[in-house]
DNA sequence: AATAGTTAATTAACCTAACTAACTATTATT
DNA sequence: AATAATAGTTAGTTAGGTTAATTAACTATT
């Protein structure tokens, strides 16, 4: 079965890669849902917490206590919307410098990992998680 | 940047893709980490817990729980080594059971997410997973 | 046979990261 | 004006991780 060769391997991937960047990311203090949220905010600009919520695929409630602990480490901070009900979020220049700090050191993790797979293959790895996102979500 | 597209895709798909599993096995009253391990005892027969957490990449403790949790509801069942130290676990006849059910299940929603990539492409997203995990491990 | 060191599993205490339910404040709808 | 809906928070719970410490059993060396 292919399907299930492929979404084991995907598995497979997932604990030993996360361990690996979470030990890149205790230099920062930071967990790797903080520093989910931080890039997302890094490449998308400031959003509200809901949006993030959305974008996450989590509830808001957890949205609001990762928040809450980036606001006290100084890495985002929020101004009120004119619906006064909504904060936008975004990163202090802080969270930017630290956003790419981790990138950095995070794009040499991933070039290693992808060592032996050519740039074509690599390619058609990223279509076909494309894909298979686009028919999760639609 | 290539590799940072495949890993950011990787991230992206993990949560929803999650969501949906989740889904699928809260019928059998199942958390992913629990059928995790179950599917591992099924593709690869009996093992001790030390064994697992190896090869799950988490600690002992960990494992130790989820067995106890699976146990309850009857999915596993254990007897001693003889090295007496040693548990040896093993899948139930209901665990086996349940994990068909559950396979077969995830095996239709893993084809429609692979839905518009050919047998080609996702050969080759498979190797490309398969070479990163290589280079993480060794 | 005794001792020292190691390994397997568990327990306890703690943390992250998720959830639901219920709440407040504000905005939108009827 | 009343009601419904939405944004965010708070409180409480849970799964599933962690480390440190404990017990029992095995191994190797004296």
């Amino acid at each position: 079965m292919l399907q299930q060769n492929f979404f084991g391997l995907y598995y497979k991937l997932y604990r030993p890669l996360l361990n690996q960047v979470n030990a890149k990311l205790t230099q920062y203090g930071l967990f790797s849902s903080q520093w989910q949220l931080m890039k997302l905010l890094m490449q998308e600009g400031a959003m509200t917490p809901a949006e993030i919520a959305q974008r996450q695929q989590v509830e808001k409630p957890s949205i609001t206590k990762i928040l809450q602990r980036l606001g006290e480490m100084g890495y985002v901070e929020s101004t009120p919307g004119q619906d006064k009900r909504e904060k936008w979020i975004r990163l202090t220049s802080s969270g930017e410098a630290v956003c790419r700090d981790v990138m950095e050191q995070l794009a040499s993790l991933y070039e290693d990992l992808l060592q032996g797979s050519s740039k074509e293959e690599v390619e058609i790895a990223i279509s076909v998680l494309a894909r298979a996102h686009q028919n999760l979500t639609s």
